[in-house]
DNA sequence: GGGAATATGAAATAATAATTCCAATCCATA
DNA sequence: TATGGATTGGAATTATTATTTCATATTCCC
């Protein structure tokens, strides 16, 4: 019966996740103004963190006073409690990316539990990303789809480590409906494979130092058979790069001792769809 | 002659870098205590971009008029517009992730070229890492690696876009020296194969929506048998999600209706390495 | 349409925080 | 070691900012 507000209602939000889906809850039910300064504190938390109670409520066009009640409304104090969730959200948000990827590395290296392998994995995928983000040469992409297009089969070629790639370039031009063939060492068929492979055909061969030599050996082959052939490797003296009409250096980092693929599987997915699109474009335009 | 400092002087530092550098530069030229704060803005920046005077004071071991000096050695007119620059630092580092992440879908959305394909390969992916790493249950991962080191074979199932996870975990784990067996479809022995798990072996399940008929009913089988299964899905209402002992959610973003498989990479390399250093680790206590 | 409950605006007040000032201390140099 | 200048500590002062209060407006329900 005494029971106060703050005693009996709900929990205050500690957290800005838990804060924002109060306030979507809510939102309904709020009064005008006070929706006003909720609406501009989801699309604004950075003025909420940094500003004085004066500047916000200028800014979402209201008075100082309704920020207040705002926050009492949320069950904070007042204003000052409402902003620190929004100053500890800053904080750990802790993102410039460099420093996020520092911080994952760091807390990767340093830290001894499972969490912290996990880190050193999800870092080195945002680095390999970033890195071939910057690097990607555009007018080889263009280059490779366009030999890729017009190949009436393409093969996959890749072993080991890569091989997780092949078989998803493999079941993503399947879904597009483009002929494929990966080249398989299971059943030690491979030679004959690849001797049906013509110059009409093409190949996207993929292998990272230490290159594994059935790959290279099977590339050897294959483009002396005149087949074309796209590779993705990790260096220009990478011996897959001297069979290649084009190739691309990915630099991939690690972790562990384990690359991450993460890059790779990005240039792939990007080359297999791109092979799809051109092929829907140019298919059109004979239509027509 | 009549030259104040704040007109002679050099410009005031107006971010971060910039005063970062100017601190560095002066070091050695600084008294003591101001030294003693100028060593503190840099190694805490989020406290000075929050705090108050006499907070940070307080923290650093001097006295709140120190830090005016400081901040007034720098050419600055006082504290206050000192904070400003830490706090543009944060605003500014924490759009830059988003806005990059922003940037790069919009021109994968908006651009037409295969640069674009290219850029929403790799902002699903950043996003996917993103989101894991925000999510990820670290108890789940503890007990998931848990229940995988003790068990005698590791058993990998997963089929069609799940397929490329199942071989890297495959390789990954052949690397370690951890005896494991795929799953694979090719042979139509899968039955049989199951057929030699026991409740000593654990499984790593991994399916996403549609989900492979095939995997569902062979987890569904395998459960049967007692064998635990650790799976990786999408959704509490996966049907693999019933049958696994330990299950992760991992939200993947997609592009061009394929859906990354970064995320779930991540987690998968962060299992394979952590039961490979949960055994090195109970070895060692064995012998010891 | 009238009246109570609720919401809002604006200014007064209280709290908090930045800045200044001055005495005490430290340090280099003669 | 004495002396002047620079540096520092701590309290007083000033400025800024959050909060409260109260009068007014709006809304909702009977």
């Amino acid at each position: 019966m005494s029971l106060d507000r703050a005693t009996m209602d709900e929990r205050v939000p500690r957290d800005f996740e838990t804060l924002r889906a109060t306030i979507l809850d809510r939102r309904e039910s709020l009064p005008k103004r006070i929706a006003q300064i909720a609406a501009y504190a989801l699309d604004n938390p950075d003025d909420i963190a940094f500003g004085t109670a004066a500047s916000i409520a200028a800014s979402a066009g209201v008075q100082p006073s309704t920020l207040i009640r705002f926050a009492q409304q949320l069950g904070f104090d007042g204003f000052t409690s409402l902003q620190q969730v929004f100053r500890e959200r800053l904080r750990e948000r802790n993102s410039s990316y460099d420093e996020r990827l520092l911080a994952l590395r760091a807390k990767a290296e340093g830290g001894a539990g499972h969490r912290a392998i996990f880190d050193g994995f999800v870092a080195a995928a945002s680095t390999s990303l970033n890195d071939i983000s910057r690097t990607l040469d555009e007018t080889h992409l263009e280059d490779a789809i366009s030999l890729l297009a017009k190949a009436e089969t393409i093969y996959v070629l890749a072993k080991r480590r890569s091989y997780p790639v092949a078989t998803y370039i493999a079941y993503a031009l399947g879904k597009l409906k483009i002929r494929n063939q990966l080249i398989e060492s299971a059943a030690g068929l491979n030679a004959e494979m690849i001797a049906f492979a013509t110059p009409a055909d093409a190949v996207i061969a993929i292998s990272f130092s230490p290159y594994a030599p059935a790959t290279i050996e099977e590339a050897r082959a294959i483009s002396e058979r005149g087949v074309p052939i796209v590779a993705i490797t990790d260096s220009s003296f990478s011996p897959l790069a001297q069979f290649a009409r084009v190739w691309f250096e990915v630099a991939e980092a690690d972790f562990a001792g384990f690359r991450s693929l993460s890059a790779t599987m990005a240039l792939a997915m990007a080359l297999t769809v791109g092979v799809g699109e051109k092929r829907r474009d140019s298919g059109r335009k004979r239509k027509a």
